[in-house]
DNA sequence: GGAGAACCGTACCGTACGGTACGCAAATTT
DNA sequence: AAATTTGCGTACCGTACGGTACGGTTCTCC
């Protein structure tokens, strides 16, 4: 079992025992294999093999699960700051290509599924405690990530842009396309698509020709002509 | 038993009754309020002034009133298939940026978010039912739509392409980027992120940034050869 | 006007789930 | 060794939901 520790942003990490841990990895599975409806608290605890009360001691309510769940998951997919220092212009490109490569990987990972489909299965307009969380605990963080990539790339010239947000939007467009909603819907790739390294590849070729600072290529205009 | 009103022709409209559209529209509009949980029927029987009874008497059971909301909600969001006759490249463009406008707005619409949220959270590794119903009565009709406009923009001359599976997704991705995903997860959009008209605009211009094939520009050449 | 279907409202049933209580065994402490 | 804690397993409770049954009312058609 994997029994590290992990304590990152001391955003309150409650840092779950050994106990929890497997309790949390058994929801987990759980959750992936039979979606919401199979993660009930008496069949976690006969799959965990723990008691009811103990996982109501452990985390008060079933909320107080899945926000555990959340949590556990995000601090397992750990981002490495790439690109802090300066690089060559193949470096910048080798680097936008891994964080491609790695958020097609992440987005399609049978977890990061199961758990982005609890989030939105549970979200509506008033309540989205979960969706809040995931996009807090996830998204946001690929979001700092690409953004600190995308703008040492620019302060080195590599690339030009007015607005990061949109530049990095953008990027995740050409990378992602529609696959994640089509994978949350339960859709199976076609064989080409499962070549992420090829697609994390060709979005990068498409990124640098609309954002590239290069050559005589115009300077990604704004449009403003609308 | 099954003399009921509900004949399908072929791919037509299933045609429901006067007093089915009603409890359909009563339950969708349950959907967006609530979510899935405020979707029961004995508070669409409430909602709809209807009875129980007569809801399991049209629709079967829950999953054929899921399965006839999602035709239903579909069959509304009438995509015409703008783009046949011969155009020239400004209409062209006006054909595109068209098409992404009303994406964005399907794609951020309450009822359809309902839905799609619905469809996610209902799936799972084995069971996607609904998925692939909203799958194949949504987004693939958005798919042969786009499809055919592409197509005729390259039968033109406007754009130059390999694969048009790809050359869609990669419109998709420029058009909607990562917003979909996270509308469904409850976040709402930032001020200048609610500007369709410009968004779609500026969507289309990366678009044909990357596949036009005039001469002014030069041939993009797609950098296909990976 | 009468027979019959459609249908509303409500009551009812079985089940499944969230959450609680308790008995008992093992581990830990004193 | 006794006392305390921890936690497993099970039984239990209340509720809410899917689905069914039934009486009464309106509408339709002959």
């Amino acid at each position: 079992m994997d029994t590290q520790v992990r304590d990152e942003t001391g955003e309150g990490t409650p840092r779950w025992g050994e106990r929890q841990t497997a309790v949390l990895e058994a929801a987990l599975s759980l959750l992936v294999e039979g979606g919401e409806r199979a993660l009930t608290t008496a069949g976690l605890a006969r799959r965990a093999n723990c008691s009811k009360e103990s996982i109501y001691k452990w985390f008060d309510d079933r909320d107080g699960l899945l926000a555990a769940m959340v949590a556990f998951q995000a601090g397992k997919v750990r981002a490495p700051s790439a690109g802090e220092r300066p690089m060559g212009r193949e470096a910048f490109r080798g680097n936008l290509v891994t964080f491609a490569h790695d958020l097609l990987d992440v987005l399609a990972g049978e977890v990061s599924l199961a758990m982005n489909r609890l989030a939105i299965g549970t979200a509506s307009r008033e309540d989205a405690r979960l969706g809040r969380l995931v996009l807090e605990r996830g998204r946001r963080l690929i979001g700092i990530r690409a953004g600190a990539l995308i703008e040492a790339g620019r302060s080195q010239g590599f690339i030009a842009y007015e607005n990061r947000d949109d530049a990095f939007r953008t990027l995740y467009g050409l990378i992602v396309q529609d696959m994640h909603v089509r994978l949350l819907l339960g859709e199976t790739l076609g064989a080409d698509e499962r070549d992420f390294a090829r697609r994390a590849s060709k979005a990068v070729d498409r990124f640098m020709h609309l954002y590239g600072s290069d050559a005589a290529r115009g300077q990604t205009e704004e449009t403003e002509g609308n």
